[in-house]
Formats: C-alpha cells, structure tokens, sequence
DNA sequence: AGCACGCCGACT
DNA sequence: GTCGGCGTGCTC
C-alpha cells in the first residue's frame, strides 16, 4: 500500500505549508480538515489544504489525529484565503483560520512543574527570579511563564532550571477553548401510561401528586431539560431516580445549541416603499435573478430607507434558495436594526455580534455550515460564515473604517474582501452609505460599481441646517478655556435647556499629534509634497510631514496673516465639561468617553440615563455619533472641528464631511427638526462648507481633485511598513535602512516616501516609523510586483516579532499608520 | 509563534 | 570556564 501525506497550514505567521504523513487508519482525511500534528516539541491543530501521495518534505512525521468527520472548509474558502493572504501579506494560515470559530484548537504543550520547594544558593540571582515565578503558579505552560518573566533569557534559564533538577516539563493536553454545551434530559417513555400501572407504590405517589400524571402523559416521548423538570414537577431527584429504574423515563445527555433570543416586535405596519426604493431594488432585480455578480452602490442620505432596500432584496434572495451575509458596523448592531432583519428571515439567521461567547460562537458557526442559517448578520468577520450557495452581500455603511481589520493579520478590509468573494460565489454585493467612501463612489462613476441614488428622506423631515460657527470671528464667551465656546453656541445651548430639550455635544478625540494653528486666521501648516497637516514636535520646535518626512522650524507667527500662532492639542472631554460648568454651573452633563466607559456595561448605562432625561448635555467623543437617537435632542454642537481637519492623514477632510453629515442626518430625525452647530476656525475648508449645505457630490469633486493632484488614493495603491522598535535611533534606522533597501528595486514600480514618524510616534513603549509605498497604477496596477519584491527583499523580518522590534505591513492602510 | 543554538562580552 | 543577553534560523 502506497503512502499518503498532506500539506498542512497552521495559525501561525509562517506562509508556508508542513509535510505530513497520513497513517492508514486515517486515510480519511480530507482537505479542509483539522488535524492534530507535531510540530516542534509540541503538537498543534493545523488545516490540511492538500492531499497528495509523495511527501513535500523528506521523512516528514506523522498526523497524529483527524479530528473532523468532514471538511470544514470548501475548496472556495480556500481559495478565498489564500488570496486575502497573498493581497494583504499574512500567512495563509492565519487567514484560513478567519473562516473558522475561534478557539477550536486543540494542542499538546509542554508545561512546567517543580522538583523543589524552594530555590538554595546553588542558584544564581536571575535562575532564583524564574524558580519564584513558576513556584507563585506551577503547572503552566512556557509561554505562560515567558509572559510573566519577559523575553529575555527566558529559555536559557529554564533550562538551567531543569538541568539543575528544579523543574522538570510534562506534556500535556490542551483541550480547545470553544465546546459544545451537553446538557441533561428527561425523556419520558412512550409507554408511560401502560408501565406505571406495574408500579403500586408509584400509583400511590400519583394518588397524592395526580398533576405529575398529567404532567407526563401530555408529553410522552418528549426531551425535558431536566432542571426544567424538576422545577415545573416539584419532584424530588430521589423520585425522578426511582421513575428511571422503574423504566417510566430515562435520564439522557443531549447537546444543546445555544442561540439567542430576540423579543418578537410588534407587526409592522405594511410599509409602502418610495419610488426611490422601487427603482433601487428594481435595479438589483436582474442581476439577483441572474445570479450574476455585481457590486452596487446604494448612496443614499439618512434616512432614505437604505436598510428596507436591503430587506426587500434579502427576501428575493432567500425565496430563490439562496444565502445572505449582511455585514454592519459593530457600533451599529443594534436591537432595533437586527430585529427588523429577524423578522424577514425568521429563527434561520445567525447575528454575530463582538460580546458574544465562544460556545455561541461555534454552534452558530456549525448551524450556517450545517445550512440551517440563511443569513447571517454580523460585523467583519461575519464575511467568513460557512454559508453555501451564497447570493448576496450587504455591506452597510461601507465606509466606515471598522471594517478593516488593523490589529491583527491579515490587515484586510471586509468591505473588498466581501466583492471579491462575491464575484467567486457570482453574488451580488450592495454597498449602502450616505457618504460613500472616495473609492466606492470613484467606481461607480467608473461603472465598476452600479450606482443607486437615494435623495429624498422617508419622512420628509428637511435635513437640518449645519450652521458653522466661524471661531475666529464669533465672540467667545470668555477668556483661557472658555475661549472653547462661542457665545452664540452657548446661547443656544441655555435656550434649549429652557425648554426642557437635550443637547449633544461632541468633541473629537484628542490627536495623537500635536498641530499649529492660526488663531486669526485658521491657517494650518500643511506638507507642500503630501497635503498632510504636519505634525508639531516641541522637541527642536519644529514641524514635520508624517509620510515624506519633510521639517521646517515651527512657525512663531503665522506666515499667512502674520498673526500669533498657537499650538494646539486638542482639548480633552474632562476640560471641556470642567468649562462648560463654569458658563452653565445648572446644567446636568453625562460625559462619555474612553474614561466613562472603561466599564462592561457602562456605555449602556450612559445612554440610558440621558435617554431617560437624567442630564440635559451629553458631551462625549465621536462614539456618540452614531446609532442612537433621542428624541428630546434638539441641538447636537461639535466643540471643535479642528482637531479632525487637522490630523496628519489625507482622510482627514472625507472623515469630517462625514461626521458632520451623519450628526446632521441623526439630529434631524424624527417630527422635530433639530439643529447642528459647528465651531471652527478653519471656516472656509472645503469639507466644512459642503457639510453644511450637505452636498455630496461638490465633496466629492472638490477631495478628488487633491487625491488626484496628490497622488493619494482612488489614484494609486499605498502599502505601509512600520517599523516598531524599542530604541529610538534604531527605529530611525531600521526604517532608513528599509526605504533605501526597496528604492532601487521599486523604481519602476512604486514611489518610496520616508523615512517619517508614524501617527502614534510612540505605543506600548514601543517607537514608530514609517515607510510609504505609492505604487504606480502604470507599471504595476494590481500591486502584484511590488508586493513579491516586498517578500523577496524583507522576507522573513516581516510580521516576526523579535525581543524589540518587529515590522508590519499594512495593505490599503485605511487611517495612515 | 515558540523554541533551540551559538556567539560574545562579562564576571566569577 | 559559566552566565546570560541577543540575533538567527528552524519547525514537516
Ligand atoms: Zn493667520
Ligand atoms: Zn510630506
């Protein structure tokens, strides 16, 4: 019999597969399987992506366990990976496991146990420091006691340790983190009636308890949980005992699947669609019943009734047979938007949602791989569910930035993942947005994309006035911190709280970078080569561009109006509501932001209280923007559109055209019109001015023109490297040294920015630097060549995390690193 | 990621 | 000569 063997990937950031010979008794095993192999001195769960019969590598070992019955993923989920991890530089590992529930491995490691009580004199100082570690909390594994101890020598005095017979290392199972929930039954036996007439100590039982009587005969052959049992018969255990001997019922392990439960709503009223829903969804219609590819982008203002758009297309898809993926922006998964997509879909949807559990994780994960879910709703990674026949995708508020991925690898976007796993499965994707990103709205004016507009709102309500608030001109309502407000916004603050009406007040989050700016004239200094704010740097007072590098002296007067130049920071929540006491001392204020909200529940909480009218401003980041509306808020101001305009990042004005047009679109809703105030000193910009008269598509003209100048994207491509490194000059260096590495080789095929600091210059300790890749559309329009030069050049430094340095590469960078 | 190995300077 | 800090390279 000849042999067989596998390739084998793992979720690891190593791109390459492992050879494994498969043992006859396994010869089952499939591609899209989990395996069980050793690797190292250890073993781990792995996916088998092929079957073969010669081995890739010489006398590789053996599989030591199949642990699926069948594939759990498709020869199409692979090949989906395997180019989001070629795209987005990631192993193909770690990106096959996105299609996986998480916490499904299973592994065998080494973990360390004590000979001795205490450590003697035989030790030395840093063999003594490692022994007390591991004596606090035996039985752990290495990579435990790394983490406690630090990198440093760490095995090197280990293994000291267990030479010196001071420890000693035991293999050991680790089971997976994710399980199925058994749980126990009573199963009552069909012949219940006939059998208990042998027992008459029981028929004595039932003399005195006849409601058990009736209690099993009405539900012979039925599973009853048992504590279910026992608290609805108010039978003893010992009874239920003696019934199971007696034959009457039996006691039985089931799994159960845990799903969640939604209160049913209320019958909604039939709605009636505009016309501009009809022709949207009639525009969809063809390629649905085609089952052809397309991607669609739906711009449409709030409130234009984007979402029953998406619902009347998900009810043509799911009445062809086929699957939906609608994929929402986390903060945006409220009760309200997934009932309305529950009562479409009924009990075969699956919403996955960030504060879910492992265990409900992995049964909605088997449910939609075992096709009993139809649609699953979710953020990002929802993308990944094993749903067959796939006919649609919806990704709502496509451009919102949540949906790349910016932690951990691979660093990709689901909104373009979603369209090119849709082109795979030929289904149709609907992008949704009133502020469409540049890119989506770019392609569909190029017709990659179909383009649905949506103008008129539902309700009729006007979009509310945006009203800028000129702060270099507005009187403000006194001096130092209270220059933060213009008197007029104050007075509109007092008149609503004298009404009894609720403000919102919104503050960006600080900056990472510090910027100048004009107090008289709004002038921010920005990079002649990159059209980025530059950033201030107090130490050697000057100004420098994030992305070219670019440094000139700080500006002590403005060179523009020649006024005195102020450095600006951005004012943090705390001071604010700490000013905004000193002007309105009565006001009751809910502050919400990083610091309010450290706690599990207390975001809830927040917004509870102020939707109950416990405070009469609430005043809190950008996080408060969305997804809410109340309706006692009549005025929502934004403190400061500054410090959004001015950080370091060409997205910068499209984030702001944003913000304003989503608070507009928020605070207008419902019967009352509200009202929208926006303090400036950059009154003039672009992205301000067509906020307020709420027009898109000038926006979009007016950013296109400096993307295109600047060479930014919808143009060409970017892709990132940073370099993360403990030591400051060696971060310079090292980033030096990878810039001048890839210059000569990418000549052709892409511009080389940098050396420059990143945004964050500094985090966990760690210093950041970049190097910024502009790939040129002509030489090398896919990104291909660059990217295989990237491999070929820095290899295998990338992504490897080293005692003090590690380097990232960032694909499509969607806030600049 | 996790781990071993080997080099080298520091310190018995 | 050991210890321990650190970089390099392998894991089928
Ligand atoms: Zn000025
Ligand atoms: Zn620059």
């Amino acid at each position: 019999m000849k042999d067989i063997f596998v390739e084998v990937v793992f979720n690891l950031p190593i791109n390459q597969t492992f050879s494994y010979r498969v043992p006859q008794e396994l010869s089952r095993v499939q591609p899209g399987m989990r395996v069980l192999v050793p690797f190292g001195n250890q073993f781990l769960t792995g996916v088998v992506v092929m079957k073969r019969d010669r081995p890739g590598f010489p006398n590789p070992k053996d599989v030591v366990d199949v642990l699926d019955e069948l594939p759990l993923i498709t020869e199409k989920m692979m090949q989906l990976t395997r180019w989001v991890s070629e795209y987005y530089l990631s192993s193909w590992g770690q990106a096959l496991f996105l299609a996986l529930p998480r916490g499904i491995e299973e592994a065998v490691k080494e973990k360390v146990f004590l000979l001795k009580d205490l450590p003697d004199d035989t030790l030395t100082q840093r063999q003594r420091e490692l022994f007390l570690v591991i004596a606090e909390n035996p039985g752990n594994t290495k990579a435990y006691y790394r983490k406690k101890f630090g990198y440093s020598s760490f095995y090197n005095l280990l293994n000291i340790l267990k030479k010196k017979g001071f420890v000693y290392f035991e293999q050991e199972y680790i089971e997976a983190q994710a399980r199925e929930l058994f749980r126990q039954f009573v199963h009552i036996n069909e012949d219940y009636p006939q059998l208990k007439e042998k027992f008459p100590d029981f028929l004595k039982y039932l003399k005195r308890r006849p409601e058990i009587d009736a209690y099993m005969s009405e539900r012979l052959g039925q599973d009853i949980l048992k504590s279910k049992f026992l608290e609805e018969t108010r039978m003893s255990p010992p009874t239920l005992a003696k019934m199971c001997r007696y034959g009457l019922c039996q006691q039985i392990t089931k799994k159960v699947e845990r799903r969640i439960h939604f209160e049913d709503v209320e019958e909604p009223k039939i709605v009636k669609l505009t016309d501009e829903q009809t022709a949207a969804i009639k525009a969809v219609e063809p390629n649905i019943e085609k089952e052809a590819f397309a991607t669609f982008l739906i711009h449409g203002v709030t409130g234009s009734g984007k979402t029953q758009v998406y619902i009347e297309v998900l009810k043509k898809v799911l009445a062809r047979g086929k699957t939906a993926i609608i994929l929402i922006p986390e903060i945006a998964l409220t009760p309200q938007t997934v009932r309305r997509f529950k009562k479409v879909v009924g009990d075969e949807i699956a919403i996955f949602h960030s504060k879910m559990s492992l265990g409900e994780r992995l049964d909605y994960w088997h449910a939609c791989y075992e096709g009993r879910i139809q649609c699953v709703v979710g953020p990002r990674s929802a993308l990944f569910a094993p749903l067959d026949n796939l006919g649609l995708i919806v990704v709502d508020e496509e451009h919102e930035h949540t949906y790349k991925q910016t932690e951990i690898n691979p660093h990709y976007n689901a909104r373009d993942v979603a369209i090119y796993w849709a082109r795979m499965n030929n289904a149709v994707v609907l992008l949704g947005s009133a502020t469409p990103s540049l890119e989506s709205y770019y392609n569909a004016l190029n017709k990659k994309y179909a383009l649905i507009e949506m103008k008129k709102r539902i309700d009729d309500v006007q979009m509310p006035a945006v009203e800028i608030i000129d702060m270099r001109r507005a009187k403000k309502v006194g001096q130092g911190e209270l220059r933060l407000f213009s008197q007029l916004l104050i007075d509109k603050i007092n008149e609503r709280l004298s009404k009894k009406e609720q403000v919102i007040l919104l503050q960006n989050r600080r900056g990472f970078s510090a910027f100048e700016q004009c107090s008289e004239c709004g002038f921010i200094p920005i990079c002649p080569n990159c059209d980025i704010s530059l950033t201030y740097h107090a130490h050697g007072e000057k100004l420098q561009c994030h992305l070219c590098g670019y440094t000139i002296p700080a500006y002590q007067f403005c060179p523009n109006c020649g006024g005195r130049q102020i450095v600006y920071k951005g004012t943090g929540t705390q001071r604010i509501e700490k000013a905004l006491l000193e002007v309105i001392p009565h006001a009751r204020v809910l502050r919400m932001d990083r610091d309010t909200t450290r706690g599990k529940r207390s975001h809830e909480t927040i917004l509870q209280a102020f939707a109950e009218g416990r405070a009469d401003i609430l005043l809190g980041t950008q996080m408060i923007a969305k997804g809410l509306d109340f309706g006692r808020v009549t005025l929502v101001g934004v403190i400061s559109a500054d410090v959004g305009l001015s950080i370091p990042d060409f997205r910068a004005p499209e984030r702001i055209f944003q913000l304003l047009t989503q608070v507009a679109g928020r605070a207008g809703r419902r019967q009352k019109v509200g009202e929208v105030m926006v303090q400036t000193y950059s009154y003039s910009h672009y992205a301000i001015q067509f906020a307020r008269t709420h027009d898109y598509a000038g926006f979009f003209k007016e950013e296109l023109n400096h993307r295109k100048n600047f060479r930014y994207p919808p143009f060409v491509r970017l892709i990132q490297i940073l370099v993360l490194h403990k030591d400051f000059m060696e971060t310079v260096n090292k980033t030096r040294e990878i810039a001048h590495k890839l210059k000569a080789p990418l000549a052709k095929y892409a511009q080389v920015l940098g050396p420059a600091p990143g945004i964050i210059q500094r985090m966990n300790n760690l210093h950041r630097w970049v190097v910024t890749l502009k790939l040129n559309p002509q030489t090398d329009p896919t990104g291909k060549i660059t990217k295989s030069i990237l491999l070929q050049k820095l290899g295998s430094a990338l992504e490897k995390k080293k005692k003090n340095q590690q380097i990232l590469v960032d694909v499509d960078p969607i806030t600049l690193n």
